[in-house]
RNA sequence: CGGGGCGUGGCGCAGCUUGGUUAGCGCGCCUGCUUUGGGAGCAGGAGGCCGGCGGUUCGAAUCCGCCCGCCCCGACCA
């Protein structure tokens, strides 16, 4: 049947990825190394994503604000720990208005830096806090290797800075957002995701704890799918955030940061896609269901283009996003295969037959067969089926990761495991950055997380055969 | 940073080894006709500083030098 099919999953997954990402007019390469344009259908997604997390920090009480991209070098500087982890990645600017300037700049990485610094002036006693902040904006790493959504120097994502007057609190918080990713993950973008806590070496640099939504792809590969960080008075120190409590006494204060981005845009195309394409989540999906006129006169394309209208107008009332795609350069076959690869949730087929019959032709593609229904039937039943959609492919993800998610027991299976195909493997770990190191080593896997309370793992390290004193999971990841 | 690849109409490529006068092909685009229920066919047409700079030569997409950029693999990466 088709000709320009995609490179398939089995076959070559970073091709068929690059490929569907171009061919769905999701994204392109920008002009320079690292950049990338999203395009209206990959924006729109993104705008999707943005709304449903943007909601839910609204109802958990926090305010949206916007910090500069650039900021002196020296800010940076304050905090040890976090000036050594990114330093390697951040982006200066020595040069402006035609000479080069007293004080580099820098480009954000990320904001703790310049927020922390204005959070100084802001809190002086426990009445002001909590701070509950976000941002949405763009941040620039310098990368090695970059891939069209899941690693780009610069990218999109919502970056929230909380301040608070104690550590329970800030904890509270930092897991309260986490669960908002975990949600989001899950609820709107189908993607089955595990929570848990990053490994000390795994962690955000100046955090005490960084916690993490980890997800599975197609190619049995994790994906960090969102962190939220516990930042103990950490910045504060370094910035001098201090305030009075209720007795008078000065305190440093106590953050959190959590951060969701573009990078996710890629997990779903990547627990979703086949061969054919993308598959959205109708919760996502810029169009939910388009409709493809089918005739061959003129006569026929208006009352075909009769009914097609009138189906759309129903769905628009009932809320979906509805198209029709009433191009007259395309045939049928066309449309349908290049809807299919942007990853459309339904298809209407409306034919000279259907008008005749009063009903229309409905296409999943989640799939099964066409089915034909009333006019009035698809469109009373249309959010039931792309409920049903939204279900079979949240499903279908997770079933996929249980499939692929194992238990190791001593080194060999795990390494060997890990070697043959990934997927998630989970065991008893000493604790030692050394043994974590090993497997990194011989392996190319790094612990994704370990359970959020700690737990006793029952075993011994299956590295070492000390006694186990976390359950970690491993598995290669993007 | 190391290894490899590539830069030629919007996209994908050929041509370069063995320099030669109108630089080809496929897709896409425009016009017309026929088509339209799983990626249509025919005919006509538009569109190119051959990545940049310099050199060799009567003559350079082609040979030489330098530079720029991108992609892939590795090292690296909250």
């Amino acid at each position: 049947m088709a000709k320009d099919r995609l490179p398939s999953q089995s076959e070559d997954f970073p091709a068929w990825y690059v490929e569907v990402v171009k061919r769905a007019g999701m994204a392109e390469h920008g002009m320079a190394k690292g950049t990338m344009i999203i395009k209206p259908h990959g924006y729109a997604v993104w705008e999707h994503i943005q709304r449903a997390l943007d909601d839910r920090f609204k109802a958990t009480g926090h305010e949206n604000v916007y910090f500069p991209l650039l900021f002196p070098m020296s800010l940076l500087e304050k905090e040890a720990e976090h000036v050594e982890g990114f330093a390697p990645e951040v982006a200066i600017v020595t040069h402006g208005g035609g000479q080069e300037l007293e004080e580099p700049l820098v480009i954000r990485p990320t904001s703790e830096a310049v927020i922390w610094n204005t959070y100084k002036n802001w809190i002086q006693s426990y009445r002001d806090l909590p701070l509950l902040y976000n941002q949405w904006c763009n941040v620039l790493r310098w990368e090695m290797r970059t891939r069209l959504f899941l690693r780009t120097s610069e990218f999109l994502w919502q970056e929230g800075h909380t301040a608070h007057s104690t550590s329970e609190e800030a904890q509270e918080e930092t897991l309260r957002m986490l669960e908002v990713y975990r949600e989001v993950a899950e609820d709107e973008l189908a993607v089955p995701v595990l929570p848990g806590r990053k490994s000390p070496k795994e962690r955000f640099p100046g955090a005490v704890d960084t916690y993490t939504i980890e997800g599975l792809m197609r190619d049995k590969r994790a994906l960090q799918c969102g962190t939220s960080h516990f930042l103990g008075q950490n910045f504060a120190k370094a910035y001098d955030v201090q305030f009075s409590n209720k007795d008078g006494e000065l305190e440093y204060a106590w953050a959190t940061s959590w951060g969701f981005s573009t990078r996710m845009i890629g997990g779903v195309i990547m627990t979703h896609g086949d061969d054919r394409g993308l598959r959205l989540p109708p919760a996502l999906a810029p169009v939910q269901v388009v409709i493809v006129p089918i005739y061959k006169t003129d006569e026929e394309r208006g009352s075909v283009l009769e009914v097609a209208n009138k189906v759309k107008d129903g769905l628009t009332g009932a809320l979906i996003r509805v198209k029709i795609d009433d191009r007259d350069q395309h045939r049928p076959g066309y449309k349908f295969s290049e809807w299919e690869l942007k990853g459309v949730p339904v298809r209407l087929e409306v034919g000279p037959r259907d008008v005749e019959a009063g009903q229309v032709v409905m296409a999943t593609r989640t799939g099964g067969d066409k089915q034909q229904l009333a006019v009035g039937d698809a469109i009373s039943g249309m959010a039931g089926v792309l409920d049903r959609i939204q279900t079979e492919l949240y499903q279908d993800a997770k079933s996929f990761r249980e499939d692929n998610t194992h238990e190791a027991t001593d080194f060999d299976t795990l390494r060997e495991g890990l070697e043959a195909e990934s997927g998630f493997w989970a065991g008893p770990w000493c604790g030692d950055e050394a043994c974590e190191k090993k497997v990194t080593a011989e392996t190319k896997a790094t612990i994704r997380f370990l359970p959020i309370e700690r737990e006793d793992p029952g075993g011994s390290c299956v590295v070492c055969g000390r006694s186990g004193t976390e359950r970690a999971t491993w598995a290669r990841a993007y």
